[in-house]
DNA sequence: TGTATTAGTGTACGGTGTACACTGTACGCA
DNA sequence: TGCGTACAGTGTACACCGTACACTAATACA
């Protein structure tokens, strides 16, 4: 029933089925699986038009309106704020009157993360070289996660992804085509890329997390110390004890700091690659 | 309105600097500054000791019962069927007992999070070289968020860490030891490891929740290829849709395969690293 | 002009986390 | 032996959540 007239998308359909991971030519030239049925609800709500007929009274507010409130409320509350009734009144209308644009909370989250997401920054030129376009593109990343915090409070499921996440997609896949290696090579530094920015934005994250709360650096760092220090004395925990309260950490990096250490190993390795392969 | 002015944030001292990966000293013995109180608040829940009083009538189950129900629950319906009723119910006790050990759920959440992250598999004797065990650790750690896809369903904040969490911290950092780098560079190598790691199982766990839910793998990839699909023919991601229509794609890497080829590009760029510092 | 279609409201319902007062049990001390 | 007290578990109540459904009112097209 839902998507019937879609009949441009059915069209396409051979040529949908992929994986960021590991395309088969079979999933692109696709075949008759039948996809994930919730996953193809939701991405449809996603990318829906949502344009309507031009019957009846003159909508009061745009599908995007509701989108930025919620995204407001975020900012200042966190995502636990984020509730129907929060949204709606802010806008100014009952709460039933968001259900005529989104069918369901859920619909309405992904929108939220796809905006709280956000564009990647634009790719200048001249164009640089790819090892600083893909450091540009990681910071750019994790700049966008500590912006947002409340996006790590959402499940980090990759799926459905907007126009915002494939943005930066299409950014990261731009400056690695410049490394000169074949499709599939770049779909797995773009994992590696990707994979990492995220994973290990997880720490300064948790501190922007902490701070919209209204903690201080040096309280965030208090408290994650003494949770961690729990290892220390523990008998199960030596090694780590030993590596936490090394004296050599006292001459540590600051979290930007290991976040770039871990980012130019991470460059390393892929410029190896590339070397190996491109230039025998 | 939320958050005082971080009047202390821009001024940040030295010794106000810690992340997970480099804690000075002072931070762990940490005494100037009062750590965040909710996340100590959390984890001395976490690691408390629950053993009562001998007054009284018995106990008819234990906080590890409550743990064990609710994990049994999210591994069946997922961690959105763990409410208190529930876990109360499996357990045979009516919803208000649950608060007699937990005081609310997010304290028990933070004891599900440690149960479900499981301990990591013990390291071998004899033991094998730093690169190896650390490729086993990655694996290992992937497999356990696969196991409990349910754990990605929650948010990935960092902290509170439980005894699972720190024993998989005690494993890698007990590798990392074998390296020869100091505790600063030891600290930067677990954050690459444990942010590829996580970051990049990603795809892996997205397919694992499918699978949760009755999908298959075919299912699934179809699914997941619909909605990265509209790249194509999208103007605003060229590069994108060349990139998963490319026919070199029709020889892609499996998703495991895509994580183990990052996984050896990262551990190249940290072999890069050992090697111009400890081997000069 | 109807009349079909749409926007937004009002009401109601089942489910959630949890505060609080309660009953009943069992230990430790008199 | 009995009593006081600390504790385990129950029952009830509440505010809030997402959302189903029936409704009114407004609008463009026949």
């Amino acid at each position: 029933m839902a998507g019937r007239k879609k009949a441009g998308a059915g069209a396409r359909s051979a040529k949908q089925r992929a994986t960021r991971a590991a395309l088969t030519h079979d999933d692109i030239m696709g075949l008759a699986v039948r996809p994930d049925p919730e996953l193809r609800r939701r991405s449809e709500l996603l990318w829906e038009d949502r344009t309507r007929g031009t019957r009846g009274p003159k909508p009061g507010f745009a599908p995007d309106d509701v989108v930025r409130a919620a995204v407001e409320i975020a900012d200042a509350d966190g995502i636990a704020a984020v509730t129907m009734h929060a949204v709606a009144s802010r806008l100014g209308f009952t709460t039933m009157a968001v259900y005529r644009y989104f069918p369901n909370k859920e619909t309405l989250l992904d929108a939220v993360i796809d905006a709280g997401t956000g564009s990647p920054p634009p790719l200048t030129e001249p164009r640089a070289d790819w090892r600083t376009e893909l450091r540009q593109w990681a910071h750019a990343k994790r700049a966008s996660l500590c912006a947002r915090p409340w996006l790590a409070e959402l499940p980090f499921v990759a799926a459905p992804h907007g126009p915002n996440w494939l943005g930066w997609l299409e950014a990261i896949t731009d400056s690695l085509a410049r490394t000169g290696l074949n499709a599939a090579d770049i779909g797995g530094a773009l994992s590696i890329v990707d994979g990492y920015a995220r994973g290990a934005s997880d720490t300064a994250v948790s501190l922007a997390r902490a701070r919209a709360r209204g903690i201080t650096e040096a309280e965030w760092a208090a408290g994650v110390g003494a949770d961690l220090g729990r290892a220390i004395g523990d008998p199960r925990f030596p090694r780590f004890s030993a590596l936490i309260t090394a004296p050599s950490a006292g001459n540590p990096r600051t979290i930007d700091e290991s976040f770039d250490f871990g980012l130019e190993r991470v460059l390393d390795g892929l410029e190896l690659y590339v070397r190996s392969v491109i230039a025998p």
